[in-house]
DNA sequence: ATAAAAGTAAACTAATGAGTGTAGTTTACT
DNA sequence: AGTAAACTACACTCATTAGTTTACTTTTAT
């Protein structure tokens, strides 16, 4: 479970943060429909009235804590994007693996997309333009790849569509089965395995040695 | 839009189906919660009482249409699965992936699913139980590598693993995108891009000419 | 033709949930 | 100590929804 905090100290402040890690915690179990403000209050210890002091309107609360969560999981993106010839390709590709997965396993992600999509699965359009906001910082691995084929140590045709495919192994083994909860928490050594085996596909089909 | 027939004609089955195909329509495009019995009766042009004479409970008519859907997805699972000498690797692998690509596309499947989904985000056991039966049949995969291992033509430490790498690469491109709504369905162009790709990367990796 | 089966409209209950209004209490600040 | 801001309990409105009841009509099958 996610919980959003910062470290201040008003009464007031302190139940808003009581009503926000309510209304996290609930979206995330329960969904946005079924969560109902009585709950949110009773959950956050509050009277309703000072649930509504905070927030104008469920939908209100619902924005808030998506923002909320777009900016704070958007923290990690910037890792070294370079290629490196002191290391190798194999390497560094694993390195990058490693960061998106343990993105994927901090839990965060997981809960915060959760409810993200229990709010936007039947607001297609919506959902788009959060994506795209998204998308503009999911290059990492793209940035990457073409040092490396600059590098002329890929070689890859098509950069976007070879991302995918190394994104979609990866989220097929390690975000989706999480995110749908049918599956426990990878343990190090899952994660392990499924880096290594990610970048070993990868590589059989990308790599330009031999 | 998914919808169920069968070729029969009393009245009352006749507004049987129209509440089933109504229910299919509003569930998938609105979500369970978000639809009401009310609103079912007047898209399926039909009194309210009588959708209750047809189905008891609104839970009855979701559980209905839940194995409804399976039982009818799970139609086409049986291609056949064993390696043949007299053809490449490669194509035959094209064929199994292709089909796969085809279930995925059909319209049918996706929707199907974003209903199941709305339903069973917020109750995993339940979807983790009904997955299981599912997994039972989704092995068609699974036999044709190791058939194809037997007579030496792949060489695959984990045929279980490697059947979720395979899988990952298809799904990520073809099925969540279209679940998600954010991508439009996929012309032939690239269903037959993706398919070549991906087979391509998994032979790369565990093709054992050469 | 007629009776049973199934459908209809409409009014109903009971519950839930979003949001408001109020009168009184607690906290924070000067 | 005293005031403004924020919190509380609670009663309220209004809309929606699952499910029922009733009195009546249409279909179907003998």
């Amino acid at each position: 479970m996610i919980v959003i905090k910062s470290p201040k100290l008003t009464r007031s402040e302190i139940k808003r943060q009581d009503i926000i890690d309510a209304a996290c915690h609930a979206f995330q179990e329960f969904g946005v429909q079924a969560t109902s403000m009585d709950k949110i209050a009773e959950l956050a210890k509050v009277s309703k009235r000072t649930v509504y002091n905070h927030f104008a309107t469920k939908q209100a609360l619902v924005v808030y804590l998506l923002n909320e969560i777009r900016t704070r999981t958007l923290v990690d993106v910037d890792i070294d994007t370079k290629y490196d010839p002191q290391r190798s390709v194999e390497s560094q590709l694993l390195t990058l693996i490693t960061a998106e997965i343990n993105l994927y396993s901090c839990g965060h992600y997981i809960d915060l997309t959760r409810m993200a999509f229990g709010h936007f699965l039947y607001h297609p359009e919506e959902l788009k333009r959060e994506l795209d906001k998204v998308m503009a910082q999911e290059t990492a691995f793209q940035r990457y790849l073409r040092s490396a084929c600059e590098h002329k140590q890929l070689h890859i045709p098509d950069i976007k569509f070879a991302t995918d495919q190394l994104q979609n192994l990866i989220k097929g083994s390690c975000f989706w089965p999480q995110f749908l909860k049918i599956e426990a928490p990878l343990t190090d050594a899952k994660k392990h395995h499924i880096a290594t085996e990610s970048a070993a596909m990868f590589l059989a089909r990308y790599s330009n040695n031999q």
